[in-house]
DNA sequence: CATTTTCGAAGACTATAGTCCGTAGACTAT
DNA sequence: ATAGTCTACGGACTATAGTCTTCGAAAATG
């Protein structure tokens, strides 16, 4: 499975764990909300940038996000 | 310090550390050489595809280069 | 010294990240 | 039923990631 797939699965997982909705996340990463919804069905492939952002509000460290993605992948 | 400028300064650390030219790393990881100097000089955010493809021919996993960047910027 | 390897940088380009507008369907509650 | 919430998905954008070519200047290397 691709990368950014799994990243998809990964952040909705972490997402809905925090009890936040897309449109939430999208407000507090300063991201656009269907944005988000792409990045979950693995449409897209955020920068690291992108990632750091997502990662501060859903209080996790870029490591542990992308450790996740790595257990994943194989 | 912004996270770019962060990336660039740790993927050049380990890149001399590996002994490798900017051109071997481009051939290894599938990516330009002049985007190597780019992203080394801060210039551009790499997707995490990108991170993984640089990644690999350093022989260390993404999560750890995040930890690295993460170091310096706390 | 002279030669070679390495890198910075610019310009023009293509591919795709990321935004902004909307609509429609599923689900929940009133 | 209907009003509110959530999400998938579309199209049309703008911004920027990433490629390709070239040149010249540092650094090595001998």
């Amino acid at each position: 499975m691709s990368i950014e797939v799994i990243f998809g699965k990964v952040l909705r997982n972490i997402r809905e764990d925090k009890k936040f909705s897309q449109e939430q996340l999208a407000h507090l990463s300063e991201l656009d909300r269907t944005y988000i919804s792409l990045l979950e069905r693995g449409k897209r492939r955020p920068t690291i940038n992108t990632l750091f952002a997502l990662c501060k509000p859903l209080g996790l460290k870029p490591s542990e996000f992308l450790g996740e993605i790595e257990k994943e992948l194989y």
